[in-house]
DNA sequence: ACAGTATTTATCCAACGGGTTAATTTCTCC
DNA sequence: GGAGAAATTAACCCGTTGGATAAATACTGT
């Protein structure tokens, strides 16, 4: 229940060290930039473990070893600082995406590599399924407020436009969808599998995130989408075996 | 701020209808079926909206017309409360997909039943996503305790599995697929689109939700997970237009 | 008609939680 | 070396909230 204390802060510096009698002792030292990322890292795990109404305010400042006041100082309220994260998270993904360089891969390979990609980032980011979970509970309310956001999208977008137009008219694709339409169900897909791990591994009695599951899950995407598009059943989707004893299986998450 | 009345309870029924004299005037009369499942209705709505954490004691009982004390009599505490709910929403759609009658159609006729149910479904239940939402963020705390959301699933599954085995027999599929790979995808597809479409609105800048854009929706899902099991494309998938203008579209929610 | 139990109402409360105010300390520039 | 601005700490405020206690009222069987 108690704030984990991540860290304290020892800001107990020397000062002056060439002079011998002016040792001072700082009781704290000034971070402007460093106390603005280290609380926006802190809200960020807060917001993501606990939500927006689960998150506290107290445990944030904790987290980033310093005074509630900060918070207010630096960022804002409690939403403008959910805004604040939440901004910074799609601003790392869309960046990161950036760097695939789909534009020089041939189509199916370059689908592929988006699938992958987007697997992965959610596998490695957890906390940014989380975020977009909790704002959408909101219905959005912050994103609505924020400039920077949209603009980030559009590029995006006509990559993979773009990535679709080559492929339809090389013939690997046999159907031009709209891009918008499949980056949603590329994302779906991994999302959906990922954040909802939990009830479905209970419900299904399976562990969705054991190593073999997790490779499974990547193949079967896909090979979903890929054979979609390209008509060529694409190797993957295992048989299906109907199982004898449905013998237990742990639930590890 | 203050619960919003959404209907009071007007008890003040007059006793004895035959006897002139002794018409007493109650103040309130007993009905603990009833007033469970008020309770139960109320905290579906209140958890929706509102998340675990956000969602308040006091405002479900308020829209229960109840005093707050009738709900730990009636179902237990905040989480007992949540549980319940959880366990009811689990309960219903299952037990509609058992009315679905996968079993005596052709095997993509089954599957294309199955998305449009379970999109249809989505969108009829917006509480229902919101409350798995939840319960991952809580990390299936809740369902975790149950014993009754289990053993729902089993025979789903078969149920799908089925389809898919008679679907590679007759040579309809091209290949054979984990049954529960497969719920999960059509879930997801539908799941992601709806639950995250607030956010998803603003940053595509379109409204995702209007006729039009479910209609597109319904026919990419089905496009995509028909065309992959079937290998033949079907209709579907609409052209990639590049935008002229990047006319704004209104995000009406 | 009455006793006993089931159901419901009426209050209370202590901890919590977001946000604010005011005082303190550090840094920068002249 | 000192004044003024920037950054940080400390302490407080006050409405909220989940939950509890006790008293009141309705029903049931006899």
């Amino acid at each position: 229940m108690t704030a984990s204390s991540c860290y304290t802060r020892t800001w107990t510096t020397q000062r002056a060290p060439g002079l011998a009698k002016a040792k001072r002792t700082l009781k704290w030292q000034r971070d402007p930039e460093g106390m603005r990322l280290r609380i926006l890292e802190a809200a960020k795990q807060e917001f993501s473990a606990h939500g927006l109404a689960g998150a506290r305010v107290d445990r944030i400042a904790a987290k980033a070893g310093a005074n509630k006041r900060m918070l207010y100082y630096h960022v804002g309220n409690k939403d403008e600082l959910y805004l604040a994260v939440l901004e910074g998270a799609y601003d790392k993904i869309r960046s990161e995406e950036r760097g695939l360089d789909l534009e020089h891969l041939d189509p199916p390979e370059a689908i592929r590599r988006l699938i992958e990609f987007t697997w992965n980032y959610f596998l490695r980011n957890p906390e940014f399924l989380s975020l977009l979970q909790t704002e959408n509970l909101a219905r959005a309310k912050h994103l609505k407020k924020s400039t920077k956001v949209k603009s980030m999208h559009s590029p995006f977008v006509e990559m993979i436009r773009t990535v679709v137009r080559r492929g339809v008219e090389s013939g690997d694709f046999q159907v031009a969808v709209d891009p918008v339409q499949l980056y949603i169900s590329i994302a779906a897909l991994s999302f959906f599998y990922l954040s909802n791990s939990a009830a479905l591994s209970v419900i299904f009695g399976r562990d969705l995130l054991d190593k073999k599951a997790k490779d499974e899950r990547l193949a079967h995407m896909s090979g979903l989408v890929l054979a979609a598009l390209t008509g060529r059943s694409v190797e993957l989707f295992e048989i299906a075996k109907a199982p004898k004893s449905r013998s237990a299986v742990a639930q590890t998450v």
